[in-house]
DNA sequence: ACGTTACCAGACAGATCTGTCTATTATCGG
DNA sequence: CCGATAATAGACAGATCTGTCTGGTAACGT
């Protein structure tokens, strides 16, 4: 009975411990596999902590997707300043340096959408925010670069992305590397 | 008591029940959230039955997404002879077709693999035989159109088809359809 | 010093899921 | 006509999943 080990405040909070201990076992094994008793364990949290801070599974989701979202738009605002076309290349080099590793399991988003089939859905909407924000990061990119038809293009590069973390998750992530700059050259031009 | 009214010669056999409601029910609501209970009963089977005829879930799984491959095959088999060039827009403009349709939920393949982390997995290697195959079909209708560099070309249609199939799913697909002939055309130039 | 807050441990209920098993019925080949 | 085959209905076991609840503990602010 005597108290455990533990200082407490040394560690995470509860609440940051359960997100990232979802994030890497949602990403790495899929939502619906991963049970909400397996989250709290490896957490190392207390059920009754889990459902203080979340009102349910599927708002844990909601979160890990916005976190994700705002995890990649804050790595996007810290690129060093560079020509708007620069900066596209830097976006799509990071993808295939992301896209290479071992570890690499595919997109969040385009992931956890295949898993929740209603377009209503809370979960599917934080998609949708995080695919409108990356389309219109392109968008204004291309019109800075002064690009014709900047909308136009948007969408090839949106399809490119998408491409890219289907095509590195499943097939040879080497050969899809070179293919890569090639193919966003094509569409830029 | 009375026999049902069963003439059960009359009905599809049971094996094709099975296949061909699993196939729907996958499809629509995704691999893990639909259980062998629910698709036994929506397929009229008994529970024995389907266990006489699949060791197991997974292994339904796998002959869904060989099914699907299949199916894919023969449609392609089936395609008017055309010059080689037209055969490749029409793929991409039947892509478009049926990503248009409010039934629409995405790849198959793409989104079983989301469900399916270890790439080691009978399901995963099905999926993979089918996307060798598709990759292999782009690669010889480039050569046949005496395209130069059909190996990186059928790298980039293959990402074309993989944004495509994930737009269509997850972007709005009446502006979608218009980007993508443009962006096979910008391909293949 | 004390009350509040946050957290922990774990039992529990109810649903659902996979897979096995029994017992019965219908159809077909020979 | 009869045995083999294939299908049916449904009970059952064991695991797992979500979510609730109880009771206790440790740290913090005031």
């Amino acid at each position: 009975m005597p108290a455990q080990t533990t200082e407490r405040r040394r560690e995470k909070p509860a609440r940051a411990r359960i997100l990232d201990t979802a994030t890497r076992l949602f990403y790495a094994e899929g939502v619906h596999s991963v049970g909400i008793d397996r989250i709290i364990a490896e957490a190392g949290v207390a059920k009754a902590t889990f459902y203080n801070h979340f009102p349910g599974k599927d708002d844990l989701v909601r979160h890990y997707v916005t976190e994700e979202s705002l995890r990649q738009r804050t790595l996007t605002a810290g690129l060093p300043a560079a020509p708007p076309r620069d900066t596209l290349h830097a976006l799509f080099a990071y993808m295939c340096e992301v896209g290479g590793s071992p570890a690499y399991r595919g997109c969040p988003f385009v992931n956890t959408a295949a898993e929740y089939p209603d377009p209503a859905h809370p979960v599917r909407q934080a998609i949708d925010d995080h695919r409108r924000w990356m389309r219109g990061l392109f968008h204004d990119l291309l019109v800075a670069d002064g690009h014709p038809d900047a909308d136009r293009t948007a969408g090839i590069l949106m399809l490119l992305r998408d491409g890219l973390v289907v095509g590195f998750d499943l097939d040879d992530p080497s050969a899809l590397r070179a293919t890569a700059r090639e193919a966003v050259t094509r569409a830029l031009r």
